[in-house]
DNA sequence: TGCCAGGCCCTCTTTAGGGCCTT
């Protein structure tokens, strides 16, 4: 598969619509199966954070205050993962606070997002739980050492990728997984997996 | 004043409702 990067914010709340901003970020670019760089940062807003998303990120206020500004982490994140295709958990979530954040600095998203939930629902029908902390216990991958920090939350979804697309190659015997096939998967209806792949299993 | 996301997906569906998932 083409080289990717897979992101994951932490945040004020779940919309940026209703004035919610980002508060930490984190990229990792993947290549070949393997996490070959990082990039993860708080960020300042000036928007306060609740006490439960403190709670539950511990990612403080105080924290925050101390952060570099949100515009000058875009900026940076944004350098970082370049045009590679990108890929989140729930990418539809991301996806809006990555526009709207971009949006603030006058910069534009130049590539699609690939979502790991979509893929899993197709891929793992039988998990009990699409959560990614529930799909890193069901696919046995490797914990980062917390849930709801950016970094740790993006590379336990790189390794969750890694493994959607072994299990293309093996169960379903795809010859060659493409983030085109990715998003032709997710883009699908849920029942209709055997369909995206045929005619792409290996002899 | 009161309310406050939104897309996916299943089903006791499709002229709809509600759970899941992200913070």
């Amino acid at each position: 598969m083409e080289v990717v990067a897979v992101i994951d914010f932490e945040t004020t709340g779940l919309s940026p619509a209703q004035g919610d901003r980002a508060t930490e970020i984190a990229a990792v670019i993947v290549e070949d199966g393997r996490i070959v760089d990082r990039y993860q940062s708080l960020m300042n807003t000036g928007v306060r954070i609740p006490a439960f998303i403190e709670a539950l990120t511990g990612i403080s206020n105080t924290m925050i205050r101390q952060a570099p500004p949100a515009a000058e982490v875009m900026s940076a994140v944004a350098d970082f993962v370049g045009d590679y295709p990108l890929v989140a958990h729930n990418a539809a979530f991301d996806c809006k606070f990555w526009d709207a954040e971009l949006e603030r600095i006058e910069r534009k998203r130049q590539q699609h997002f690939v979502c790991s939930l979509l893929l899993s629902r197709r891929i793992f029908p039988l998990a009990p739980s699409h959560k990614l902390g529930a799909l890193v216990e069901y696919a046995q991958l490797p914990f980062a050492g917390h849930y709801h920090r950016a970094l740790a939350d993006a590379e336990m979804a790189a390794s969750l990728l890694t493994r959607l697309e072994a299990e293309l190659r093996g169960r379903h015997r795809v010859a060659d997984v493409s983030v085109d096939l990715l998003r032709r998967i997710q883009g699908a209806p849920k029942s209709q997996l055997e369909k995206c792949l045929a005619g792409r299993a290996r002899a």
